[in-house]
RNA sequence: GGAAGAGUGGCAGAGCUGGUUUAAUGCACCGGUCUUGAAAACCGGCGUGGGUUACACCACCGGGGGUUCGAAUCCCUCCUCUUCCGCCA
């Protein structure tokens, strides 16, 4: 969510960054109705508490009164704030609807994209911050994509997964469920290496924890909703792990923080179809190991990179082929602020798969869910967030199984097989 | 799931027979005096948000709603915690 003074005293800074967002006009148009109506508060607001002064005032002196024995000038005054009751509820009410009102329109608005950010409304303006410096990997005669490769080894049952529950609910087998442990195990201990307090939520959250990292309203449609409790399976572990700082305010000696938690992301998807679904290329779950960080405003940036090079650490030890992109203003995320994206190389579909997305929100999530540090000179300021997946697993797992095949089965790279506790699956 | 009790400012802890407690007091913390320095002692400051050039002022005592001229205090409801019972990996 966007800060209401950031909108009032730097309006033309926010418009120009709306448009480089590709928003609707509709959206646009907001700007200047969120400014009038936040007028229209602070104008209610005022009348309000010059109301609530009077009635306190008016309630202090009758208690006076009714102390001192005078009943009669007690009960006259009774009167007069009746009238300046009425009168106050009415605002009150009043106040309450441009709250909601202007809330509503501010959260329509998304982040306002880094300076860096490449202009452009679809995937393929996306710019290629790093391209792949190595050969493409050259593939056996006969290359299988992974879900015949998964088929082949006995790896992954999609059929029963079916049977189970539905489609995109894969169920992992054998060398195959070693595997994805095997990985899991590996990203943890790497995140762990690199200074991250490993944490395992809570795979359901509540509506406010969902609010605050921005999937409400937005996202209501892609997660799961276990109406009777209103619980929501969480899409990412993003949602939980920056919801433990809601409505926190560090000391600036708190920084870093930094967490790290493996979970299994649970996803509608609804509308997806096609090659798009095809095998592990898209699931309703699937597991991820997130990086979640916690910034000074100062740092966010040099952080950012930081993390950047952590996931990129890990596709070279998976000796998987990746490039990296910065997306563009309009295949961002609502969220964001400035996002890198890792794709791999899926050599069987020829396709890129992204299988990391790395982001910081500045503080757009701190502004929904008030996570403020304390600054030097004692005010409290909104921190930023940042996270990025380290990594996501179906998606490593598939081009892993293309990339690594041969002749003889599929080779685990070097970094693994302590893990897997074998060297080929065949 | 059933019963009882409890949720107050960073922490502890009063207030809870409605009105100079519209939040005491202690600890912690920050600044100052004193001191060679420190401790102690003393003085002052010390929640969040809205609002203002700055004050004033307003809101917040787990969340929401209600009664009243006036609610931390009374009522309803939800949440959480503690204890007991039941069930159970």
């Amino acid at each position: 969510m966007l800060e209401i003074g950031v909108i009032r005293e730097e309006k033309e800074r926010v418009i120009a960054g709306l448009k480089k967002k590709n928003v609707s006009n509709e959206q646009l148009a907001l700007v200047e109705k969120i400014i009038l109506e936040d007028d229209n508060r602070k104008a209610t607001q005022t009348s309000l508490d010059i109301l609530l002064a009077k009635t306190n005032k008016l309630s202090d002196e009758i208690g006076q009164l009714f102390k001192s024995g005078k009943t009669t000038e007690a009960n006259a005054l009774k009167g007069e704030v009746g009238s300046i009751k009425e009168e106050s509820k009415m605002l009150e009410i009043a106040l309450k609807e441009s709250k909601d009102l202007l809330e509503e329109m501010i959260i329509q608005l998304p982040n306002l994209p880094h300076d860096s950010v490449p202009e452009g409304s679809k995937a393929e303006d996306n710019e290629v911050f790093k391209a792949w410096a190595g050969p493409m990997p050259e593939l056996i005669e006969g290359a299988l994509p992974h879900w015949e490769l998964a088929e082949k080894y006995n790896l992954i049952s999609f059929k029963d997964g079916v049977t189970l529950t539905g489609s995109g609910f894969p169920v992992y087998k054998g060398k195959g469920a070693r595997l994805q442990r095997a990985l899991i195990n590996f990203f943890l201990d790497e995140a762990t290496a690199a200074g991250y307090q490993e944490v395992q939520p809570p795979l359901m959250v509540n509506k406010e924890s969902a609010r605050a990292t921005g999937q409400l309203p937005d996202k209501e449609g892609q997660m799961y909703h276990c109406e009777k409790d209103d619980f929501y399976l969480i899409p990412t572990a993003e949602v939980p792990l920056t919801n433990l700082y809601r409505d926190t305010i560090l000391q600036k000696t708190d920084f870093p923080i930094k967490m790290t938690g493996y979970t299994p992301c649970f996803r509608r998807e609804a509308g997806s179809y096609g090659s798009d679904v095809k095998g592990l290329n898209r699931l309703h779950q699937f597991d991820k190991i997130e990086l979640v960080r916690l910034e000074h405003p100062d740092n966010s940036y040099d952080v950012l990179m930081q993390m950047l090079a952590h996931v990129e650490g890990l596709l070279e030890k998976l000796e998987l082929p990746y490039r990296i992109l910065r997306l563009c203003g309009g295949d961002m995320s609502f969220n964001s602020a400035l996002t890198f994206d890792f794709e791999t190389w899926s050599a069987a579909q020829g396709r890129w798969l992204e299988v990391s997305s790395v982001s910081n929100f500045e503080t757009f999530q701190s502004n929904r869910m008030k996570l403020r540090f304390r600054d030097d000179d004692g005010k409290t300021r909104l921190a930023h967030t940042l996270n990025g997946s380290a990594l996501a697993l179906a998606r490593i797992v598939a081009t892993l199984l293309e990339n690594h095949q041969t002749a003889d089965g599929i080779k685990m790279p070097k970094a693994l097989q302590a893990y897997t506790g074998f060297e080929m699956i065949n």
